[in-house]
DNA sequence: GATTTTTCCCAAAGCGCTTTGAATTTCTTA
DNA sequence: TAAGAAATTCAAAGCGCTTTGGGAAAAATC
């Protein structure tokens, strides 16, 4: 059993020319239909395996996809990542791609990003939680790598592949429902707003309260880190206050475990005293479905996002001549 | 600006040959250092990089560190997963390595150990979530590539590098605390006990029974993923049966989460009805100090771990006779 | 001053693959 | 049946780097 063998070795085997070998291997037309079933056998049966680092060499393509995680800290350890790479990774992986993840670190983001464009360590990268007007993507986009945002940047949709999810309609959907309910007074507890998808939400959240003749109020809405223990103080805030509100809006289910505890320590209950409607991105540690009283979720698994931001992406690097895609996901609004 | 100069230009621009312009920037000693300064200068001027690819073809070295992630769901989206890769990444690029990573896919595993042998993909490999006799162990003994495990495969500590923590003297001294405390019947949330760490921990828990004369009861013992809901259910059925603990001791802060939940909707009292004690891999998102009642935790930061694992790991990559790491860490606990 | 060492640098040979350009062989067509 | 076309195959030239095996110049030794 030659494990290490290489392509000389195994074209001295096949009494073949490398190049005839590799294009077998390769799957070019110009080689014959018996000769390509004898080396694709041989190939099998000795295990011959292609060194990646030559074959990157030669044709300039790396066959990895880049991910870089900002040194910032909360976007990095949010557990929503490990989601969405899931989901991404399955797809890499069954197209051949391998993953290059690059966090944190001295080295300066933008740094990374040009070293990946000029090396060809990377055929593309992926680009998680934008922020309005985000610099990576004037920066890619210059760079000449190919890239695809998972999210928008602000108001910007043009220029760039993007996949998002209709924040902006699933928050007013889930505040319509509310103030269809009759509430008057919802407090919204949203993510980071440097962060373009809380924006989204937030305009969502707005737009259906205007739709219904109410104003926002500032006082009963924050953004934050989606960490429990936010969703705890917030909500524990909210309520204590004095007008406080009859409803919450989460932009995490993170938001809501610690919501619940606050919300037990005041001993009101929910789905009478407060009623909770929160987004769920599906992560599987945190189900939504578990909860008791069970809540009311805009759904949208981060996960399937993941695997289809890959399949994008794959989709870009082989076809570097279509059109950049744009999708656009709606949300469920799931009533319980 | 020459962005893209290979090292054949750079040499000539400098009127070098490629070698010595190569051994300048390598640090290799026979260059003159008066020469050395002019290609360094120059080199960063013109912001010259090397071509991984080609370093990799030509040193055999990849640069990079693999982890592989099982196809097996649970693991893989595992947060627990995320904190420690952030810890590993900020070392890796800070020592110029990369972070290959594999998910699921339907390579199968072993397969994809084995191509990151043969083709020296990678330099070196992190086994993560180590189970009792985990095969990875022999199997990468056998392919030598160098590798270091977050955990121990059961009670085999040679013959492999580790780091782990001691999550059996943890847990002894978790009970050992409610014991003294007068507690007679305290229960265990534990993790899945095809882990190593969870049937540590069980370990724990049932050497400090032992010394205080208790006997483990099944029926207040569960091994299950580490969910919210796990942690939910798992409590509330605990905590409503007749002969109900009085202490109940938890492998992770996500447990915590539903318990709770399931506590309060018991109406039962935490801190006088029902004790906790937890895990705390301090996680970010999910702060066991901003609990309230606050919590007694086992505390052990996974990130922590995930950076020197790194650290263990390219120390031996750098240095392949010295002998294999072996790093037991104490765990911290703190009563609150 | 002649010889040996040391210092510094270079040309050229890989690393293992893809791809170009050309050479065979086989098949068509006139 | 000879010439042109098509089908296959091959030798060799890269890809951009490291590293081996010398050499020339400078320094040290006798």
């Amino acid at each position: 059993m030659l494990a290490f063998m290489n392509l000389k070795q195994l074209a001295k085997h096949l009494n073949l020319s490398q190049t005839t070998v590799s294009r077998a291997l390769n799957g070019y037309p110009e080689v014959n239909a018996e000769t390509r079933r004898r080396v694709d056998e041989v190939a099998r049966r000795v295990g011959y395996r292609p060194n990646p680092h030559a074959m990157r060499l030669a044709t300039g393509r790396s066959h990895a996809i880049g991910h870089v995680l900002p040194s910032d800290r909360m976007l990095l350890i949010d557990p929503h990542f490990s989601d969405f790479i899931a989901g991404a990774g399955d797809v890499y992986s069954v197209n051949g791609f391998d993953v290059m993840l690059h966090v944190g670190g001295t080295e300066a983001e933008e740094t990374v990003y040009k070293r990946y464009a000029q090396s060809g360590a990377v055929d593309g990268v992926v680009v998680m939680g934008p922020r309005l007007n985000d610099f990576r993507i004037a920066l890619l986009a210059e760079l000449e790598l190919p890239f695809i945002v998972h999210g928008r940047a602000g108001d910007l949709e043009e220029g760039y592949a993007w996949l998002d999810i209709d924040n902006r309609g699933a928050f007013r959907q889930a505040t319509k429902l509310l103030t269809d309910l009759g509430h008057r007074r919802i407090g919204l507890i949203n993510g980071n707003e440097a962060m373009t998808f809380a924006t989204h939400r937030r305009q969502g959240y707005e737009d259906a309260l205007k739709a219904s003749g109410l104003n926002a109020d500032p006082a009963i809405m924050t953004s934050d880190a989606m960490t429990e223990e936010n969703g705890y103080l917030q909500t524990k805030r909210l309520l204590s206050s004095g007008n406080r509100p009859s409803a919450l809006l989460f932009s995490s289910m993170l938001f809501v475990s610690g919501a619940m505890r606050a919300a037990h320590e005041l001993d009101l209950h929910i789905g009478t005293d407060v009623s909770l409607i929160a987004h769920d991105d599906g992560l599987p540690f945190l189900n939504a479905e578990g909860l008791a009283p069970s809540l009311t979720t805009v759904r949208s698994s981060i996960r399937a996002a993941g695997s289809r931001v890959a399949e994008l992406l794959i989709g870009m690097i082989n076809n570097p001549e279509a059109a950049q895609p744009h999708e656009l996901w709606n949300v469920d609004l799931i009533v319980r």
